[in-house]
RNA sequence: GCCGGAGUGGCGGAAUUGGUAGACGCGCACGACUCAAAAUCGUGUUCCUUCGGGAGUGGGAGUUCGAUUCUCCCCUCCGGCACCA
């Protein structure tokens, strides 16, 4: 008996495919098209683990399985190569981030080839490519123009550890998602994208996508839509007013206090103005705030604290406009209110909201209850009382009359922050946008752009220049500001002397759009061009990890929707359909990493089992979308299983047994079935059963090499090899996906189970015709055993199911 | 606290609209081959059992001839959000 030699029947093929560029795009435009698309990862300098390719792997089954079906199949690859771990690997070898970049690609290409994934490399994008980068500053012109982006000093989130500012979507409980320090607030200027004018449409496209639904959810959430009311509260004896947020204007009536986050512009003029009475204890409480960090802030368990700020009083307009007596309510600054929520500043009703009830009882503040729902603090809807003339009336229905009634207006808030787009690091993509001090001076408005230019289009792409250092500064300065015959330039729209920003993207900004140029990758002239994307566009199938639900997921779907806003693409959504892949996780239960040495790498299973194992197994471990532990033990069940197949060929027959054809035919229809819902383990499971058949049974040649077919995707190399040995001078990959008889598919005979009370006590063959089922079944001596003496009171037969007898 | 998802043999898991629970794989046991071992092949493998049966899909109730699947309550684990007004 022959060997199965995977090594050698592996590389033979990989060779034989490259040579014939066989996975090279064609573009068919007369053949329906399907696009499917992983994530792209970042080269790190580990290197892939078994992890990494799971969902690869997937895709190429995909987009192979699709391939044989007739589709016209885009299936491309590239690299998220900007970001921290190549610059700090620059910074301690003292070598271009470029130059590790490179190394680290040339890595993951080569261990991805030896998988022989079918992406058409052609197209490999990467981006750090200035080709490619071109567009993303041409993008992110485009939104500045429209007046998406805007200058904040606002204070940010800083990751004193990483040394720059980060986006809201960057954290991770409070800490830097990248290194687990404490987050900081920090005033640095920053470019700030207004994402948040497309929650909404964020929200509501959400239905329309075939994605699981508990990733909706979690995007959903993130958004955080809620709605309420904008109501303004006068200043006793100013003309001012603290205009607060709440999702209760129900409850006004009960508002007995007011209070503002220790950063509110309000507290910030009143100390301006002298006209606080214990200005020193405010200053400190602000001073405190601001040195808690982000996590302590947020800390939940942690007792409310707060200072009222004495000299200032607030008026409830509720009760001013009802003529009622006390309608003065003090105010207080407290780090519970959050600055970037709704307005910054909320009325305290204790008696029916659990926060302000704590403070309010740590403070000895009144509580009035307005609405009849039980002790206080209640939350819930009821009969107002205590609110003049809408008392015992529904409160649920009153928050509009009430919100009117006041004056205010009914709005919504959301959750999501706009997205803090600068980043004081050296490795990213430039930002390209220049200061004039001169056009300054003669923009007299509060434009907070004024004097800020971008770079002009014909320049693009603005290349990152050489440094000597790519040290962080840690100043709010990037590493670019250190080269001033880069930073001095002209100003593009007067002439005169200018300077450049000198921060660069963040991380995301590449793969917000990066799918869009596989599409046309080689484009001088266009991002994509428009008629290619109609064809290609949207991604009919994505796939990578659980984790991107909340970053690269809303910054690409906000990205596309931008650029469908300007007609660059055609439609609205990226991703039609997602899914996710599970991790793989090491023998030990952990995840792999470098740290726990549990890392088991692709190449060496490979070298050792094969790639087509290796596939197979990863595919057959278990539901795609779960974690699951890797196990060398399991792995050999797939490996069994190729070289059974393998053995199989030597002993076809001139036709195949009755029993094993209908089979095949069954089989062929679970695989494709399967395949479309991403059921691979239960598809490769049919085809172990199949193969231990045909073992036992005789098999024809012609069914053999159906078999091969099906089995094709998931095991390239074997496949074609056997293929190859059946006297087929192509690629089986080129080949048409057999069909599968329906007829032949289905049994004639199926046994079911014949139940007594619900209890299973024989089986029977029957045909689904059969009138006789009833005579057949009580038959059965094991059945008669439990009728006789009894009276039958039902008899329920479900052709091809069941039988069941009640007695 | 809120929002998702999941709990099935020794293990990974299977069970399309409610219809024979445990497919397939791993592991284990026994047998064949072998001087022996590995590999391979074959048989068995949910638990209890007085060998008649009985119990069984996290726990408890319910609907049904019949529930892993549907309804209600509870427990545990995982993921996300979390002083969001």
């Amino acid at each position: 008996m022959r060997e199965y030699n995977h090594k050698e029947i592996e590389n033979k093929w990989r060779k034989r495919w490259t040579d014939a560029d066989i996975y090279k795009t064609k573009e068919q435009k007369d053949k329906p098209k399907f696009y499917v698309l992983d994530m792209f990862p970042y080269p790190s300098g580990a290197g892939l683990h078994v992890g990494h390719p799971k969902g690869y792997i997937a895709t190429d089954i995909i987009s192979r399985y699709k391939k044989m079906q007739g589709f016209s199949v885009l299936h491309p690859m590239g690299w998220d190569a900007f970001g921290l771990p190549a610059e700090q690997y620059a910074i301690k070898n003292k070598v271009h981030p470029r130059i590790a970049t490179d190394k680290n690609i040339a890595t993951f290409k080569s261990q991805l080839e030896k998988i022989s994934l079918n992406y058409d490399w052609n197209r490999e994008i990467s981006t750090t490519d200035p080709d490619f980068y071109k567009w993303t500053q041409w993008a992110f012109i485009q939104m500045f123009k429209k007046g998406l982006v805007y200058r904040s000093e606002e204070p940010i989130n800083w990751c004193p550890s990483c040394k720059t500012g980060l986006a809201n979507e960057d954290l991770e409980g409070g800490k830097c998602e990248r290194c687990g320090s404490d987050i900081e607030q920090k005033p640095i200027p920053q470019w700030i994208i207004k994402i948040t004018k497309y929650a909404d449409r964020l929200l509501e496209d959400l239905d329309e996508l075939d994605w699981q639904e508990h990733i909706k959810e979690l995007q959903r959430n993130w958004i955080g839509r809620s709605y309420g009311a904008e109501i303004d509260f006068p200043i006793k004896g100013k003309g001012e007013s603290i205009r607060i947020f709440t999702t209760r204007p129900d409850t006004i009536f009960g508002a007995t206090y007011m209070v503002l986050a220790p950063e509110h512009n309000l507290v910030k003029k009143w100390i301006g103005e002298g006209i606080i009475e214990n200005k020193e204890e405010i200053e400190n409480y602000i001073q405190k705030a601001k040195n808690k960090s982000e996590i302590d802030r947020t800390d939940v368990t942690k007792e409310k604290t707060g200072v009222e700020i004495k000299g200032i009083k607030a008026i409830n307009p509720a009760r001013q406009k009802a003529g009622m007596d006390d309608v003065e309510i003090p105010i207080f600054i407290a780090d519970y209110v959050l600055s970037h929520y709704g307005t910054g500043a909320i009325m305290a009703v204790p008696a029916h909201d659990e926060r302000d009830f704590d403070f309010a009882q740590k403070y000895s503040l009144p509580i009035v209850q307005v609405i009849d729902c039980g002790e206080v603090p209640c939350t819930g809807p009821g009969k107002l009382i205590n609110s003049e003339s809408f008392n015992d009336k529904n409160s649920e229905e009153l928050k509009e009359k009430i919100t009117e009634y006041v004056d205010g207006k009914m709005t919504k808030t959301y959750r999501l922050r706009d997205w803090v787009f600068a980043r004081q690091r050296y490795w990213g993509e430039p930002i390209p946008l220049i200061y004039c001090e001169n056009c300054a001076k003669k923009d007299t408005g509060t434009n907070p752009n004024a004097g800020w230019h971008p770079v002009p289009e014909k320049d693009l792409p603005l290349t990152l220049p050489e440094v000597e250092s790519y040290e962080p500064t840690g100043t709010g300065e990037s590493p670019l500001a250190g080269i001033s015959e880069w930073v001095n330039t002209k100003c593009p729209v007067c002439g005169a002397p200018a300077k450049r920003e000198t921060n660069t993207m963040p991380q995301w900004a590449g793969s917000s759009w990066y799918y869009l140029r596989y599409i046309d990758p080689h484009n001088n002239d266009e991002l994509v061009n428009k008629e290619k994307e109609k064809y290609w566009s949207p991604v009919d199938f994505y796939v990578g990890g659980a984790e991107h639900a909340t970053r690269h997921l809303i910054y690409a779907r906000f990205w596309h929707k931008f650029l469908y806003d300007i007609g660059v693409v055609n439609y609205k959504e990226p991703f039609q359909k997602l899914q996710t892949v599970g991790l793989i996780m090491a023998e030990d239960g952990r995840k792999m990493s470098k740290r726990w040495g549990n890392v088991i790498n692709p190449d060496e299973i490979i070298e050792n089992y094969g790639a087509d194992t290796l596939r197979v197994y990863e595919m057959f471990m278990g539901p795609f979308d779960q974690a699951v532990a890797w196990s060398m033990d399991g792995l050999m069940g797939p490996r069994r299983f190729l070289e059974r197949v393998f053995t199989l060929a030597e002993k076809l027959s001139e036709h195949s047994d009755e029993k094993l054809e209908k089979l095949l035919h069954k089989t062929i229809k679970k695989v494709s079935f399967d395949i479309e819902n991403m059921k691979y383990n239960t598809a490769i499971a049919q085809m172990m059963v199949f193969a231990r058949e045909a073992e036992k049974s005789n098999i024809s040649k012609n069914d053999f090499i159906k078999f091969l077919k099906i089995l094709s995707p998931f095991a390239p190399h074997i496949t074609q090899e056997l293929w190859e040995e059946l006297d087929n001078p192509d690629f089986i990959m080129e080949n048409e996906w057999p069909e599968f008889d329906e007829k032949k598919a289905k049994d004639e005979e199926i046994t079911i189970g014949v139940q007594v009370n619900g209890k299973v006590r024989a089986e029977i063959s029957l045909t689904p015709e059969t009138t006789e089922e009833k005579a057949r079944a009580l038959a059965i001596e094991a059945v008669s055993e439990f009728v006789k003496d009894k009276e039958i009171k039902r008899f329920i037969y479900v052709p091809g199911k069941i039988v069941s007898i009640v007695v």
